[in-house]
DNA sequence: TTTGCTTTTGGGAGCGCTCCCAAAAAGATC
DNA sequence: GATCTTTTTGGGAGCGCTCCCAAAAGCAAA
């Protein structure tokens, strides 16, 4: 299939190669019966342009990368990335852009596939999941001209674009809804604090509580690292500070924590209330179902490719901000239902 | 960055064009000497080779494709797909490919992306997740002359290479296991009928017990449909004929099918025993845990990169097929454990 | 029909590589 | 040192497009 090239098509179409061109790139200056006459060539010949010579000539590639950091090592645990990746996909398919996956799992990864993706001809543009502190892969990418996406506030965020979830005011919100609830020994289990997500999330829960008059005790604050199982030594771990309520910064954690109080013959809510982060699909089969914070995974994926096409096309300066906005989804692991039957 | 070109290294380095490139390509016929010249010009200059100039001259992409087909509805609520994913990409760095991931969401994006796919110019190569019976999409991509292999038995075979695990001699196994251990009443939890894996899993299922003198009850036999829910939903149509044992065909549905029979007031294993297929991480932390046939899915996805290389570099004939093993895990779902400490 | 304008079309140059062939340099042999 | 062989190098052609500019065609008005 597909050995035909534009000249052979002009050839067929009894016009010239520019305007076979013209016609395929929708430029207007081509009379309808001409363009007619290229299209019926182009559709009964199968003609498809071939991807590498445009790349060429254009200096545009129409494929953007996808790079998942050797730090975000979770992508394989939590039903957060491929949720991600639907979005970044759709977005993708719908703007005629090729999404190209980059995973890093290793070191040698990384300075492998570096030089690829800051290479011209190659991507038009980066998606980057927002790293931990530390990790120069993002400073090495914004340092080539190639535009660059954060997927998450980073932690330098100097003329950096970026997109990210309002993670302090969603904390702020469930943590808040614990103290109306009349929870007094509120806990959090944070995620691994080298992240700015786990770090805004754990601020709102601090912010908070202070803002309510009450004091921050450090013993119920525990880190996890977005695992089940982290979750599960975490709440373990928090069980010793006697918590009637806990905040935990993801629903899988949320989900191990639930384990721990389980097995510690704990209930929820009655004897400690539950809340989580993300919403992923799980949430609502758990038992009980978890009250938590609903991220636009989806959206969110999807908006910073539009971010990123834009960059592409109009430039990367200045740099974009965008801050998506959360919910709580009340079910049954805060309390809060049962306590209306209560009353 | 890298506005350099090949022909501006080789001024620097006093060589022609050619001799930059061979370097570049690791051709033997040049002399050490110039070869660690021009070496060191590279590194100084920081350049990289413009790969769409490379592609469009060598027709060769350095890029495969990974195609998700609409029917694989499943892809973000299994975790199976996700380290499916990591074994591909792992393999995609190791060999220096670059992946691109196609997730065809509707109708549409598939009229639009197939033609990207077989195109040539773009991808040296497709893989492609078994679709659904009456799918087109692997006709219509093995048709184009491009590398396509197939993760999971196709449903017209002739000619198409593919990988795939031993689904009916797993599920044998498993469903033997359980009638070893003097379960009576054998249900299964299919998945959905139009996909030969799980043809090939219920398959084994009848053979297991008709190879040990059982009959087929047709009311043991429920088609789920690969998700979470989908198990319970299954699970709770099984429970009316009153099974002691059910074999899952994925994890998932096993998960699911536990919150029903949990629901139902019964007990795993001693009123049902259960096992399920995938041993994704869950299945350790499930209560109890998970008996389930461990389906080696990093080592899938990375293989099938590598024939599809072979594919790529000494052509598609003949078509190459491989079958991986599966191995049964024993876990306390199945009640095997028990028994031993019964005796 | 001619003129002057606008719209449409064709062809050259070039994007940055690879590949081939012929020429130059290096090495071997006498 | 001359000759032959082998290794190494340089340059032309070409991959299949896009983009620009100039030429041709179309159209309106005189």
């Amino acid at each position: 299939m597909s050995r035909l090239t534009l000249e052979d098509i002009a050839k067929q179409a009894g016009v010239s190669r520019s305007t076979v061109s013209r016609v395929i790139n929708n430029h207007p200056s081509v009379r309808d019966v001409v363009r007619e006459r290229v299209l019926k060539v182009i559709r009964n010949t199968g003609y498809h342009p071939n991807a590498a010579a445009r790349s060429l000539a254009s200096q545009r590639s129409w494929m953007i990368g996808l790079v998942l950091p050797r730090s975000v090592s979770t992508f394989f645990s939590d039903p957060y990335f491929p949720r991600l990746t639907q979005g970044i996909a759709q977005a993708c398919n719908q703007y005629n852009y090729t999404l190209g996956l980059f995973l890093l799992a290793t070191k040698e990864d990384e300075e492998k596939i570096l030089p690829r993706l800051s290479r011209k001809g190659s991507l038009d543009g980066v998606l980057v999941q927002s790293g931990q502190i530390g990790d120069q892969l993002v400073e090495r990418l914004v340092d080539s001209d190639i535009p660059v996406v954060i997927a998450g506030r980073p932690f330098q965020a100097e003329d950096i674009s970026y997109i990210d979830v309002d993670n302090d005011n969603a904390a702020y919100t469930a943590v808040s809804h614990l103290v109306r609830l009349g929870r007094k020994r509120i806990g959090t289990i944070a995620g691994p604090l080298n992240s700015t997500a786990s770090i805004d999330r754990r601020d709102g829960y601090v912010k908070a509580l202070l803002d309510r008059g009450r004091n921050i005790d450090e013993s119920l604050i525990v880190e996890g690292d977005f695992t089940e199982d982290g979750g599960y030594y975490a709440m373990q771990q928090l069980l010793a500070a006697r918590p009637d309520a806990v905040f935990a910064a993801s629903d899988i954690m949320a989900v191990g924590a639930m384990r721990a109080v389980r097995e510690a013959g704990f209930c929820i809510p009655d004897d400690i209330a539950l809340v989580g982060f993300d919403d992923i699909s799980l949430a609502e089969r758990t038992d009980p179902p978890l009250t938590t914070v609903r991220q636009p995974i989806f959206q969110f994926g999807f908006n910073s490719v539009e971010i990123l096409i834009d960059l592409i096309e109009n430039g990367i300066k200045p740099a974009r901000r965008v801050i998506m906005t959360t919910e709580l989804v009340i079910r049954d692991s805060c309390g809060a239902k049962q306590k209306l039957v209560i009353e």
